[in-house]
DNA sequence: TTTTTATTGCGATAATGTCGCATTTAATAA
DNA sequence: TTATTAAATGCGACATTATCGCAATAAAAA
C-alpha cells in the first residue's frame, strides 16, 4: 500500500511540524486552514503514526495527541524515543519532556508501547 | 457531604477488592449480582478515587479502569504510589506493577496525577 | 491520456462518560 | 418509632471522541 502526497496530509503535517506541543484532532483541525474532514484528519493521523512519523500520547482526559518524533540525527538535544509528557490543565496543552522513561519489566513481558504522561500546571503557567 | 453505605458501593468495592487487576466500569458492572445503573457506578467509582479508595488508570484504549488503592501499612510488599500499569492486549487486563514511576522534573512543574501504561503481552500470556 | 487504487467526504455508528431531575433511601434528629 | 434531611439512585438525554462503510475523487504510474 503505497503512500500518496495529498494536501491533507501536508497540512496536517506542517502543523504539527511548527507546534511545540503534542496536538488533538480538533486543535489541529482548527489550526488547518483548508478545510479538511474529520475523519481524513483522523486516517492521516493513524496513517503517520503507523508510518513512524507521528508519535500518538493518550491523556487522562482520554483524548489522543500527537506530535512528531524526533529524528535521532542529533541525538543528545532530542527527545528520548519514550519519554514522559506534561498535560497542563490550565493551558490545555500537552508537551514532550526531555524526559527518558525507564523501567525494568520481569521476563516474560512483550512491551509494545508506552504511555507516560504527567498532568498538572506547567511552568508556563505556575 | 457526608458519605452514605449503598449497597452499589459495597458491591463495587467487593468487586475491585477480590479482583488482582484493574477493572472498567463495564467489566464492573458484569461482575456484580444486583443491578445498578451505569451512571451509578461511575458515580460511586468517582466518588471512591476522590476518597482514595481507588485509584484511576487511563489506558491508551482511552477507557478508565479503577483499582483499590494498596494502603501503606505494608509497606515494601506493597505497590508504590505512583506505579507503572501493564496493559495486555491478548487478555484484556490491566495490572499494578509494582514498579514505581521516577521522574525529575523542572521547577515550575505542578504535578497532580502520574498516569503510566505500558502496553503489551503480559508474562501469562506470552 | 488512461488506468489503478489510495485517499477523501459524508453520513452513520459505536463507545465512553457525564448531567439534570425526580425519586428513593440511608443516617440523623425528634 | 417516626419524621426529617440530603446523599445516592435510576432514567433518559446528551456531549465527545473516534471509527467505519461506501461512493466519489484524485495522485501516481502505465
Amino acid at each position: 500500500m503505497k503512500r500518496r502526497n495529498t494536501p491533507a496530509k501536508e497540512a496536517v503535517l506542517s502543523v504539527l511540524s511548527a507546534s511545540a506541543k503534542a496536538m488533538s484532532q480538533d486543535a489541529i483541525e482548527q489550526k488547518i486552514d483548508i478545510d479538511i474532514d474529520r475523519a481524513t484528519i483522523y486516517r492521516v493521523l493513524n496513517r503517520f503514526c503507523e508510518d513512524g512519523v507521528l508519535h500518538r500520547i493518550v491523556a487522562e482526559d482520554g483524548k489522543q495527541y500527537f506530535a512528531v518524533c524526533m529524528k535521532c540525527d542529533d541525538d543528545r538535544k532530542k527527545t528520548p524515543l519514550h519519554h514522559f509528557h506534561f498535560r497542563c490543565t490550565q493551558c490545555e496543552t500537552i508537551e514532550c519532556l526531555p524526559l527518558p522513561v525507564h523501567f525494568s519489566l520481569q521476563a516474560g513481558y512483550q512491551v509494545e508501547s508506552v504511555n507516560c504522561v504527567l498532568t498538572g500546571v506547567c511552568k508556563d503557567c505556575s
